[in-house]
DNA sequence: ACCTGAACACCGTTCAAGT
DNA sequence: ACCTGAACACCGTTCAAGT
């Protein structure tokens, strides 16, 4: 008995042009599973499933792919580019201030549709190298972008590295701990950003004031 | 063709008490186990490699177990007990100053068998409830002694915690992030747990002196 | 160019039967 | 009490054959 119920063709004795038709991109295929991994998480992320969904053979997913590896590689590089481009509406609405552009990636990660797609990429990349590549590449520009903000707020070189990557560690571990410890209150994020961007008072030109 | 060799009986036309005499208990089983996944990975813990290893067959391993989950959860549950036991050593050996026990803990995390074990453990605990509890409850400890020896160095309640949080987060992205990002050379551990463990200068009563 | 359908391998799981 | 051996289900993968 299948599970949820045929997904495959519109049913109906549907005269239009034959129900040969439906045929599926390598994008539209990628777009389905990264679809199916953010609503049921990677263990939906089986091509038998993706088959059923799509309405087609098992067969058919190998002419698009050479293997399950390919996909996730697809996924992952879809994904990235998902969020360079959302960090860089971010980072291009650029004249806010620095200690602003870092609030709203957090906020951002703190997303949980986000959170599945990170967890599930990095357990993918540790099996796969060209996974691990779009991930690494990814993270390189996240990375990026804060430490960028960091050296605006006048932090010196290794400062900023080091801070930069302690926001950007804490964030990854924030999303494969998950219910581990207390989540952190809104509060707790502001404390948090607080102690990234400020050191010695002396040393700010800028100040943060009151967020959210 | 088997691809390791046959670990089983030692072979030749051993008199001893019959090849039949080599029985694993549970804790056998679960030691092995763990010592698999340390040495090759998470993609090693295969019942059927297991199997092979200790000579038996698959269905002795369902005496022993319900099923795969159930193993994991007595993985895990030996991990998190065997790390406890690290820290209470560190922390028993207790008149450390403060900040010399959040060093011991930080390095003891990036240790390359740790590193493997808590990738595994927070995969499976995303599938397995059994293992998030004991994942759960280990983090939980961990993040204690961490925010004692913060109150210790008098920090907030609330800094105390933010400060905790942000570095066992950040350990545990560290564990899951890999290569993604530049690592932490020695120095910059240094400027971090300075970060996390300094204040404005005034709130310290004791002050961390050149550590390693 | 894109898909079906049947086959196969691998691995987790069950269970009746052995000692 | 502990294990074997054969069966089964599920899923990834291959490939000859269809349109």
């Amino acid at each position: 008995m299948s599970p949820r119920a045929g997904t495959g063709h519109p049913a109906g004795k549907s005269r239009e042009r034959k129900p040969l038709t439906t045929r599926w991109s390598r994008d539209d295929w990628t777009a389905k599973a990264l679809e199916l991994l953010m609503a049921e998480g990677v263990s939906a992320v089986k091509i038998t499933r993706l088959c059923a969904d799509l309405g087609v053979t098992k067969g058919s997913f190998y002419w698009h792919f050479a293997d399950l590896d390919e996909l996730m590689e697809a996924i992952a590089t879809r994904w990235c580019a998902i969020t360079k481009e959302a960090l860089q509406a971010m980072a291009g609405l650029d004249r806010l201030p620095p200690v602003e552009r870092l609030y709203r990636m957090t906020e951002r990660l703190l997303e949980d549709r986000t959170l599945a797609v990170e967890r599930a990429l990095r357990d993918w990349a540790r099996a796969d190298e060209r996974v691990a590549d779009a991930v690494t590449e990814s993270d390189r520009y996240v990375f990026g972008v804060v430490q960028q903000a960091l050296l605006e707020l006048g932090f010196s070189a290794g400062q900023a590295r080091m801070r930069a990557g302690t926001l950007v560690y804490a964030g990854i571990g924030y999303a494969h701990g998950q219910r581990s410890l207390p989540k952190p209150t809104k509060n707790e994020v502001s404390l948090l950003l607080d102690m990234i961007a400020n050191t010695a008072a002396e040393r700010l030109d800028q100040q943060p004031q009151g967020h959210l």
